[in-house]
DNA sequence: GCGGCGACCGCAAACATTTGCGGAAATGTT
DNA sequence: AACATTTCCGCAAATGTTTGCGGTCGCCGC
């Protein structure tokens, strides 16, 4: 079954050579007009494409990209990579999507999948406890582009491409603060996680500063953690009257809580949580949150990406500035 | 830079031809424990892996599979992916997914890139008015395996993989009759998708053999236009006691229009929908929900891809059944 | 009529791997 | 000692493409 078409059969049918036939399908000067067009036509015909992995084989280029991140089910990641996806299609790159799912091993798997399909660049969020550094340079020195995005390597050399979080927890403080808040329960995931860390301390710089300012700090792992917590201080004496949410999934605990009792939103109990939008809208009255969009940051991190290929000096570190969307969770 | 090893830099190292190596390294029974022990040794050393471009030239084996999703930001596709992605790495595949975003020529490209990156196979959920039936065909004839999922070609003569539609529906309706609800407002989504049909058609073939039950269908595009749906529904003189939402996205609208109402779920109004879990859970009380997991589905198709590509007579229509998923919403 | 020049095109190597076949040495059989 | 068998390994072709280099024409000018 002479099925798919090659540079070969064209000739033969042609009586040329395959290195014609090759020159002529890309504009090559020394091809004359009239055979070109003889042979395009053909092609055309036969519906000749090239075969990719000869074409890797001989240039060591893949046009492909890796994208390695903790979990594809994640509202956030979707929209990172629904980003990532299209505008990397743009470029002509496609994507080898592999999730780690917070393992360290599988990550590490991931990229030797990675150089195993030899990628040209590695799109990557780490996973808690990545011992991926060490790897990646690695792969790094070895010609593959590496950006991290939202979760990073702390001081790792890499180019990184991330939200804002000091200045994202900062603008949740000064909101804070404007509505005149004064026992605030602030909700964090993994404290273990530098974007827990970022986000908590921006906060607390802001909110110890003023005296009059009761502030409880607690740590969930998951949503029913979050929904506990609540629980349990709305029942004390002195209930909170402003929640923050760190995280989408922090949110989602503390509304199921809430809508448990019978405090009304925001009149007894205001809510601010950091977010990409879509949870918050859920709700009604729909919550107040500070913006962090996958879909910018993708956009952010395929363009770093493409730059990074293309050897301009590296900026190393860039910020996904971000901005209050206002519900009436305030 | 004799950066990345290969056969002939471990043959010459070892005063051993290529071939020689080669046969080590995959224990051809003709090399010597001797030798293979050596090559083996100097290979791991070197941190050998074969060249998959080379490798897939050879064999015409690519380890791949093409995933072609309307979206990849969407809550069902999300854990879909997420399975296949996990079962295609046990079996040593690799995904490569491409997002139509529902356009019919998105889509057309996307299987020329599949083709392109000889995909040994191809799991896919059609975009609204897809041509892509006849290069499908065409793919399927040069040896590529073919599974439709979620969204199928009608009689289309490919393995498909789907929800039991029409057993969701139907179990809907038996729930709407066991529960006494006499006056339904049924929503649905674009009323030319063959989903919206079946689960139309089934849901109604048993409520109106009832000549007590009124039901008002009604076809929503989006979340706003269902929640627009709601709120004047709610208003007439004879307000439905039940809603019927056939996907999540109507769900939220629905739930929003109800949020702004004084009506209380279950007593006023009660709700059921057909989704995978997520956003059911969001609410207070918890919606039920026949369920349709994405997961399940995930774990279908791959292992449908799988047999298929050994060769087993085609099944052609699997049916991932369903189940009711009690909340508090009725 | 010869050197030169430009226009076109082919040869062959290279990329890394797999595999049928054949060959040499070692061992076993009469 | 002659022959057969086994054990172990290398040659070379093949996969499809790219590309440096060289080669063959025809044509022009002197």
């Amino acid at each position: 079954m002479g099925q798919t078409a090659t540079l070969k059969k064209i000739s033969e049918q042609l009586n040329l050579s395959i290195s014609t036939v090759s020159r002529a399908l890309k504009n090559h000067p020394d091809i004359s007009e009239n055979t070109k067009r003889k042979v395009k036509e053909l092609a055309m015909l036969m519906e000749y494409e090239p075969n990719s992995y000869a074409v890797n084989l001989r240039t060591n280029k893949s046009k492909v990209f890796g994208l390695i991140v903790p979990a594809i089910s994640n509202m956030f990641y979707e929209s990172f990579i629904s980003a990532v996806e299209k505008d990397a299609r743009k470029s002509g790159y496609s994507l080898m999507i592999l999730q780690s799912g917070d393992d360290p091993l599988q990550e590490a798997d991931n990229l030797k999948l990675c150089k195993h399909y030899r990628v040209e660049g590695i799109l990557i969020s780490v996973a808690p406890d990545s011992y991926a550094g060490d790897l990646l340079l690695k792969y790094q020195e070895s010609g593959i582009a590496i950006v991290f995005f939202d979760k990073v390597l702390a001081n790792s050399g890499f180019d990184t491409v991330c939200m804002a979080d000091e200045e994202a927890a900062t603008m949740a403080a000064h909101t804070i603060l404007t509505y005149k808040k004064k026992n605030i329960l602030a909700l964090f995931g993994n404290p273990d996680l530098s974007i827990t860390k970022k986000r908590r301390d921006a906060l607390l710089k802001i909110l110890e500063k003023e005296n009059d300012i009761k502030i409880q700090v607690q740590y969930c792992a998951n949503s029913d953690e979050a929904k506990n917590a609540v629980s349990q201080a709305i029942q004390k004496k002195i209930r909170p009257d402003h929640i923050f949410c760190m995280s989408d999934e922090i949110l989602i605990g503390v509304m199921k809580s809430l809508k448990h009792s019978t405090l009304v939103i925001p009149d007894d109990i205001s809510v601010l949580a950091i977010s990409n939008g879509f949870i918050p809208g859920l709700y009604n009255p729909e919550i107040s949150y500070i913006e962090t969009s996958g879909y910018e940051l993708g956009k952010l991190a395929i363009k770093r990406m493409l730059e990074n290929m293309e050897g301009k000096t590296p900026v190393k570190a860039i910020m996904l500035p971000s901005r209050l969307v206002a519900g009436g969770s305030l």
